[in-house]
DNA sequence: CTTGGCATGTAAACTGTTACATGATTCT
DNA sequence: AGAATCATGTAACAGTTTACATGCCAAG
């Protein structure tokens, strides 16, 4: 389960709870591992049991108190383990592309539409992550350092999104002058 | 359930066996929408139950029979209808990135390491692509127009391919350097 | 006074993966 | 002799999504 193995990996940058983690989580690691905030409770209850993380009660007046998940020796070794296997590839599961292959069933109105909205979908996505990449360039340096990787994973997506504003543009050049 | 709208998609291009679909998704829908035979077989039944589909029964010695599935009104009534409707965002499921975010418990030599064999995996993926639409735009002009819309969805699969190999390739030299 | 954020979870439903099963044919 | 391809499936398990549940606080 990747999820777990994320979450090990978020944690041993910054301590934090159930809620800080999918918070950070959205902005970081859910651009290629999308998870809700039940998925990630569940399974920090399990690394939990497993013994690879502590946790500390936060007490809070008329609030649930904060559960404080920290990462332990054992979860560390996990962690490295892991991160030696070999990943498999990349799994894109896109209903829109579904959409496109099925095209000849639209007229071309309808297709040039659709190649607009999905075009502003991923034009909203890419805003998203040039803005939190101008960002984390003006953090200081030491943070900055500790975050190198995430940039980069980040400059991936933004890569990725590129990718898809110029296929879209394509298309809708192709589809509009017929 | 977008596997049973991509079943119906393709099936409307060309009617075929469970084993013929799942062969020719591996070639096409497979690339953004990845399933086994097992799912293809299931969402096929699915899909008869509710009457989208229909069956004819080729005899064959020594091995199971073929049942070939072809579309009916009310099958291409429901694609229709999902066609509509719009399409939620792409989600990227990649553990890769996952381990890449971690990286700052590997050392340089195993970063280098796993960027390459990252590169190398998505080379071979980028090469597929390539070849495969060497080959589709060799196809007669009937059957390139038949699968125009494949053609289209592959090209974005080159892009995005190409961004990857962007990226590896710039990452390991950041710090190859170093 | 309603929306959104904070903070944690349970439960059911749905989807997807992995393992198993059968059995002939063709290729190496 | 063993692996790959053809051809269809069942069953168990793992993972994900959606709905529900609670309750306070702050901002508009």
């Amino acid at each position: 389960m990747s999820l777990k193995h994320a979450l090990l990996g978020l944690i041993d940058l910054e301590s934090g709870s159930g809620y800080d983690l999918s918070q950070r989580i959205r902005n970081s690691i859910g651009f290629f591992w999308p998870s809700t905030h039940q998925q990630i409770y569940k399974a920090l209850h399990e690394l939990l049991v497993e013994g690879c993380l502590d946790v500390e009660e936060e007490p809070q007046q008329h609030r649930p108190d904060r559960r404080i998940y920290s990462i332990n020796p054992r979860g560390r070794e996990k962690l490295q383990k892991w991160l030696d296997e070999p990943s498999q590839p990349t799994k894109i599961r896109d209903a829109f592309l579904i959409r496109v292959f099925c095209a000849h069933l639209w007229d071309q109105a309808h297709l040039l539409n659709q190649l607009q909205s999905g075009q502003h979908q991923h034009q909203q996505v890419l805003g998203r992550y040039q803005r939190l990449a101008e960002h984390m360039d003006q953090w200081p340096e030491d943070r900055r350092n500790r975050y190198q990787y995430a940039r980069h994973t980040l400059q991936l997506g933004i890569y990725i999104e590129e990718a898809w504003q110029r296929w879209c543009l394509e298309l809708q050049e192709l589809y509009a002058q017929k």
